[in-house]
Order: C-alpha cells, then structure tokens, then sequence
DNA sequence: GAGCACTGC
C-alpha cells in the first residue's frame, strides 16, 4: 500500500502527506530563479485574491509564508516544518489495526475507546499525546499558502453557496479547507471532502485527525476525523470531516439523494476529470439549483459546495455552476422514481436556484521549485533511445544527489529500458557513481514497488522507469531530474464497434507540466522533454476528460437510479456526444435496466445498486432468479472478473509449462467462467495456508485476497436486496453439468453483444455486429473449436481478441438474441 | 500462440 511509509525513508517526505507542503519552503523564491522555461507558470500573473463575482474583488492579504519561510529556497534542511511533518513515534500516528471487511462491520469497544467516552470533545481531556502533536503542527498549518485566507474563505460561503477554489501543490487546501469550515455556525451537520484515490482519502484523513489533535473514525466515538472507501469504513457518530473516495459518495447520494448528513461537500481534486466527479458535480448542480430535490426530500438548509482544482479553469466551473439553467428546467418536470416512492411531489422551479454572481472564486498558489525545461532540438521516432542517452548524460553531468525519473507508456517499453540501462552501467568507469533502474508500473508486486521508496545505497543515483502512476498516484521521492517521453497509452471507446482500446497518444499540455513537476518537490530541478517545443507548442491543452472517452453505460445507469431521466439534458461539464449516450441506452435497455419507454426499472434500480458494470449486475440479478438459482456460484465469478489476473503471468518457457500443469486441476473444459469459480471455490475451502495454496497454483494471493473481498461484498448486498438470505451462503463445491449451464445462460443475459460463433472456416464472428473475433491464447479454450461462445471482453490489439471465455451452446445464445431484436 | 495506461464502487 503506499501511503504508509513511517519514517523509514531517508527523506521526511512521504506521499502519504502529500498534499502538505513539507518544506519550510520559500513561497517566493521560486519565482524568476528558474529560466524563462515554460508557458504555463502563471501564477505570478495572478495574485492570491478572493472575490465574489457579484461584488468588487475583496483582496485579502497576500499569503504570508514567504516572510515566515526561510528565504533560501535551497534549504532543504530546516527543523522548522520538517521536523513535525515525520511520522515519528507510533503513538503519534493515530492508526489502529483496522478490519478491512465490510463497511457495515460495527466497531469494536476496545477498553481504549470507553477510556475515552467520557472525554468532552473540547480536547482538553485527550491525551497528552494527540495534544502535543496537534500543537507541534499548527506552526506548520499556519505557514501554508492557504492559511492567511481562512478568513476570506469563510466569509465566502457565509454569502454564497458555492465556491471555486484553485489551489497547485502544496497549497494546503485539501487539509486545511475543511477545517476552517468545520466551526462555522451553518455547519451543523458533516463536512464530506472527496478523492479520486483511496489512499489520497485515508492519508488525508490521518493528517487532518493530527492537526486537530482527534482521534480517527472508529478509534473513538469523540473522533471528528473520518473516512470511507470501499471495504474500509472508519467514521464514527461525531464525525465531522469525512473524507471519502469519489465512487463512495456516489454511492451515498444514490441511498440519500439530498444527501442529509451534510452541511458541505468538497470536491477536490476536479482537475482530474475522473467520469466520478463529472457525475458528482452534475448531481451538486442539479441540487443547489433545486432540481430532482422534489417534495419532503427538500433540503432544510442548502448545501454548501466548495469545488477545488489544480489548474486555473475558473471559468468554466463558474459558467457551469451559474448557466446551463435551461437544461435544468427541463429537468425540473422528470419523474424521480426515488422521491415517488416516498411520495414525494416534484417542487416548483426555481426557489434554491442559483443566480449568477452567487458563486465565489478564489485562488491560492502553491509551492514548488523551479524546474528548467530542455526540449529537444529535432523530434525522434525512438525515444527509448534518446531516453537512455540523456539519462546517461545527466548521471554523468549532475552531482548527487538527484534521482532520475523516466516516464514511459508501458510494461514493455519500461523492461526494454530498465535493460538497457543495466548493459551500459555495468560498462561505466569505476569512479563514476552507480546507476540503479526500478522500474515502476500498477502491475508491478507491491514489493517491487515499494523499491522506490527505500534509500538509495552510497554513491547511486536511481532511475525510476515510470508509467503514468507516477504522474498523479505516487509520489517518486528524490526526483530531481524528470525524462517525459511526451507519449501515454489511452482506453479509448469505440461506440460503433462496441469495444475499447489501448493505443499510445501524446499527451496533453497539463499532462506534461504535471510530469514536469515532479522534478521540483524538493529542490529545484530539470525536466528533458524526448520532444521539440513546437511538439510541445502542438498538444492539446488538456487532457480529454474520461467520460469523453469510455463506455457511458454505467454513468447513465447511476443517472437514471438518481431520478435524472432526461439524461441527454444532464448538466455535464462536457457533454458526451449524442451517439455515446444513445448507444448506453440501448445497452441498458438490451439489460431490461430500462423500460421501453426509458425509465428505470425495478431490475435496473438492483442493478445500479452494486458495485459493478451493468452487465456484470444483470448477470447477478439473473442469477438471483428462482429458475436459475446460481447466485452464490455467479458472485464467485463476478468477483474473480472484478479483479485483474487471478492467475500469475508466467515469463519464462519453464515456469509457464509448471504453472500449466500445476493449473491443470482447476481447468474447466467449459472455459474461463467456470474455471474462475473453481479456483475461487478451492481458495475459498483452503483453511490451512491459503498463501501456499496460491504458490503452489500460480494464482495471485493479493488478488485472491481482494476476490474474497468483494464476494462477501456482493453477498452481503444480495441479502439487503433480498436476492438472498442468510441460511445460504455456503456454496457448493463443484457445480452439476445442470448448474453449468444455468450459470452461463446467465453469463449470457448479461454478455448479448459479446457472443460470437463459430464459422464453417473455423473463426469466431460475433451475433451482434458481425465482428470477427479470435479466442485470446491466455483462455483455457485457446485453440478449441466450438459452436459458440460467451466472452467477458472484446479487445483490440493488433487484432480483436475475445478474453474470459466460455462455450455455450448456439441455441442459448440465439434464444437472448433474438429477444432483443 | 498474445501482451495489458490508470483509477474506483
């Protein structure tokens, strides 16, 4: 897991405190000391200022760090900040040993949590040691670039509803916003701050439960500092910052449309663009202005959103907060099946709206060092090549310490190199000092992952061969030196043809001044772009924001459980075009999700309910059906399919044909469905020593672990939607031929378009779009010839290829064909 | 007989 490194890094800096700015660095300083090097350094064009927009600018003081902060940005070393800022003691780090089972688990009363019933939250009672940490820190929060604007913040919101805030790096605003909030007289109720990551949710949560000198979630019913992520709840009844991961309060708007429990909602980190924090932020829309919040589901109070970013796209969260009223009128009139069944009628346009210049704006720089850009003089075809030679040319150049950081597109391009780099360095001169590659990708084990953050043995220089992880998941320490190739691969969905692919793209402008940052969190530093500046100068702005890109199915589904029924009319920040949408309808519709006339139906609202695709969730309502009943056998499946890579990649010729053989037991002739239930089932059954079991059958005991994770998951929501009840959850071993086929027609009911059959010269064709598509070599059926088959994903590279594979008889398949059509 | 960027419920 990252995010828990306590100290042992040479570096104070962990990632797990990342949003803090750790350095008692000079605000300032940074300004001019770097070359006239890129277009994008703004900051300086805009002072730190807060204004309403329906009133002249109310300038605050300027950000009083830079007068406290040491002047030499070149001083790393100051016990100032640095010294709080280490996870030093355990009793210190207020984490306990947590279940990582079933948010619904209760807590449990340790002798330490009815200690501390009796303590007032006032905090004088707590112990000594959260209070001395608390007040070690608070020099620290009062030296970040946000603090001298607490008060401009509150006032804000004490006038509007609505606030835009963006703040860079190390700004502090993801720590520090909710707390200036959390005493406010409108904030009765709890304060939700979301993130695209889990990890991002739980550290946060850490640093805020210090800096407030507080207990953490479950630790204590006093606690005031909580989060919530998938499997790992820890709130408590007087939690009042909540930090929690952007699929999670979707969750929770889905149960609570008006969302209830809260008197604000940040939403940080809106840069990313996740498909999430599109749909979060048309929700917020539609409830600030009044819409889909009908009848007795009214707020009493209104939601306070505070919006956060990392670039300046002020603008255009403005402009979607204020206008965009029309297509919230014609909203206004939808049904909402979720305030219908309370009843609830649908209220009259316009009481909560949102007028414009009812929306504050405010801007908080941040901290970073400056960063040199070097382009290159003529574009290459081969930047693996220039990569190597310029790693070589700054480990000769440049002094240590300073490590060397590679982003790549991929596995192979990464292992290439990390080759590469070990041939030449074994031929350097003895003199010269040691270059160690680590090469680092999501697929990585996690103890091949954590190499990076270890200290670098005497006289070595690293050189980290990165993906896009180490963009925006991890935080490399010891960069100094940043290689961006320019390139990154992309999923892209193609609706005509139905299926995604992975093809390697430039990279947009704030992608490439993200990388490029990630040379400048500690020191000053240089970034060498495998690209021209004119190549620079030609890439788009921003990234394609997802939802633009991938299969809207999901979305729409979520939209439709919300009681957004003109979903073509849902206020995006960027509108998918027409033909995706349409096309998710009919997928939904092909689902039964949707009625004919394109409302939700009761199968729909079970499906949008779980933590799934639809298509995966309609298979599990299928199997739920007394006439099949194969629902604990399909949840076994469902979450074999929900994680990558049960079974081992093999490398070498060897240790493939040991794992075939090893294998051999859990292979069903069926195909990949069944055989994933076995493997679950066997691991399931394993009480001895599951770890050895996975060895011993080149599976993947992490994966395993989240497999199981997820069953008992999926297990517990069947029985809340009553698809199961409590005497009936033991499976049975080993399915019946009958039992079999009952779980692939239910494969079946969910998989319509990815069907294909077989074809007189051998080849597969699909039923829906005749797309000719070739069993995947990893499937147990590879190479075998049946009538027809049912596949979990179509994917294209090179070639279309079918994976997670199952044979299934041409009648079945043309009986749920033929019902669609 | 191929190959897989990254999240998340």
């Amino acid at each position: 897991m990252w995010g828990c490194t306590h100290g042992q890094s040479s570096k104070p800096t962990t990632q797990s405190v990342e949003k803090q700015s750790f350095e008692p660095k000079n605000g300032t300083k940074r300004k001019r000391a770097g070359p006239p090097n890129s277009i994008e350094d703004k900051r300086d064009e805009q002072p730190v200022k807060l204004k309403t927009s329906n009133d002249a600018a109310a300038t605050t003081p300027r950000n009083t760090s830079s007068s406290k902060a040491p002047k030499d940005g070149t001083q790393t070393s100051n016990g100032l900040s640095e010294k709080p800022l280490k996870r030093q003691k355990p009793e210190s780090s207020p984490q306990a040993p947590r279940s990582s089972h079933g948010a619904s688990q209760p807590s449990q009363p340790s002798n330490k949590t009815s200690r501390h019933r009796q303590h007032s939250d006032r905090g004088q009672s707590l112990p000594p040691h959260l209070l001395r940490k608390r007040d070690e820190l608070l020099p620290v929060r009062k030296a970040l670039p946000i603090w001298p604007q607490a008060s401009a913040i509150k006032a804000a919101l004490k006038k509007n509803n609505i606030l835009v805030l963006t703040g860079e790096t190390g700004s502090g605003k993801s720590t520090q916003v909710p707390q200036f909030l959390m005493n406010e007289p409108w904030c009765t109720k709890c304060i939700a701050i979301t993130q695209p990551r889990r990890v991002a949710a739980i550290s946060l949560a850490r640093r805020v439960a210090e800096e407030m000198g507080s207990f953490m979630g479950s630790q204590s019913p006093v606690a005031k500092v909580g989060y919530s992520v998938r499997f790992d709840n820890a709130t408590g009844p007087n939690t009042k910052v909540k930090f929690l991961t952007e699929g999670m309060l979707l969750q929770e708007m889905l149960r609570d449309p008006i969302m209830s429990q809260y008197s604000a909602v940040v939403v940080d980190e809106v840069h990313e663009r996740s498909v999430n924090v599109d749909l979060i932020l048309g929700f917020l829309r539609n409830l600030v202005s009044g819409v889909e919040t009908g009848g007795k589901s009214t707020r009493t109070h209104p939601l306070r959103v505070i919006v956060m970013s990392a670039t300046a796209d002020v603008e255009s969260l403005v402009t979607f907060f204020e206008d965009g009223q029309t297509s919230s009128k014609q909203e206004q009139g939808a049904k909402n099946p979720i305030a219908q069944k309370g009843g609830a009628q649908t209220q009259e346009g316009g009481a909560m709206q949102v007028k414009p210049g009812r929306i504050s704006t405010c801007f908080v720089e941040g901290r970073q060092y400056p960063v040199k850009t070097v382009y290159l003089p003529q574009p290459t075809q081969d930047w693996v090549e220039s990569a190597l030679k310029i790693i070589f040319q700054i480990h000769y150049k440049e002094p240590l310490p300073g490590d060397i950081l590679v982003f790549l597109t991929g596995q192979d391009t990464i292992e290439g190199l990390e080759k590469l780099v070990n041939d030449y360095a074994e031929g350097m001169d003895k003199d010269v000092p040691k270059l160690l590659a680590l090469p680092l990708f999501a697929a990585l084990p996690q103890h091949a992952q954590q190499r990076i953050f270890q200290s670098t043995p005497f006289r070595t220089r690293k050189v980290i061969l990165a993906t896009n992880i180490a963009e925006t998941s991890v935080t490399v320490p010891g960069v100094r030196f940043v290689v961006d190739c320019g390139k990154s691969k992309i999923k892209q969905f193609r609706n005509r043809l139905g299926l995604e692919s992975l093809l390697v793209k430039p990279i947009s402008k704030s992608a490439a001044i993200q990388r490029k940052g990630r040379a400048g969190r500690e020191a000053p530093g240089q970034c060498y772009r495998l690209y021209t500046e004119d190549g620079y100068n030609t890439m788009e702005e921003r990234t394609i924001p997802e939802i633009l890109r991938c299969d809207l199915s999901q979305s729409i589904l979520t939209m439709k459980a919300r009681g957004v029924d003109d979903v073509l009319n849902f206020p995006f920040l960027d509108r998918p075009p027409r033909e995706a949408m349409e096309k998710a309808l009919l997928q939904l519709l092909h689902l039964q999700a949707l009625t004919d006339t394109g409302t939700i139906s009761d199968q729909g609202l079970k499906i949008a309910k779980f933590p799934l695709t639809p298509t995966l969730g309609r298979v599990l309502v299928e199997a739920a059906k007394p006439e099949r009943d194969c629902l604990l056998d399909a949840i076994d499946i469902i979450s074999a399919l929900s994680v990558e890579n049960v079974f081992l990649n093999l490398v070498t010729e060897e240790r493939k044909e040991e794992a075939e053989e090893a294998r051999r037991e859990l292979y069903r002739r069926e195909g990949d469905h069944l055989t994933l239930l076995v493997t679950v089932q066997r691991y399931a059954e394993e009480r001895t020593d599951r770890k050895v079991w996975c060895e011993k059958h080149f599976v993947s005991h992490r994966a395993m672990q989240n497999v199981m994770n997820i069953r008992k998951q999926l297990q517990q929501q069947c029985m809340q939607l009553k698809l199961l009840s409590k005497d009936d959850t033991q499976s049975d071993s080993a399915p019946s031929e009958a039992r079999s086929q009952a779980i692939l027609e239910c494969m079946l009911r969910g998989f319509i378009h990815n069907t294909a059959r077989m074809m007189p010269d051998g080849s597969y064709k699909t039923l829906i779009g005749n797309q000719t598509v070739a069993i995947h070599p990893s499937s147990v059926l590879f190479g075998r010839k049946v009538e027809a088959i049912v596949f979990n994903e179509f994917l294209f590279t090179g070639k279309a290829w079918a994976r997670g594979v199952s044979a299934v008889q041409l009648d079945w398949v043309s009986e749920v064909v033929e019902a669609i059509m």
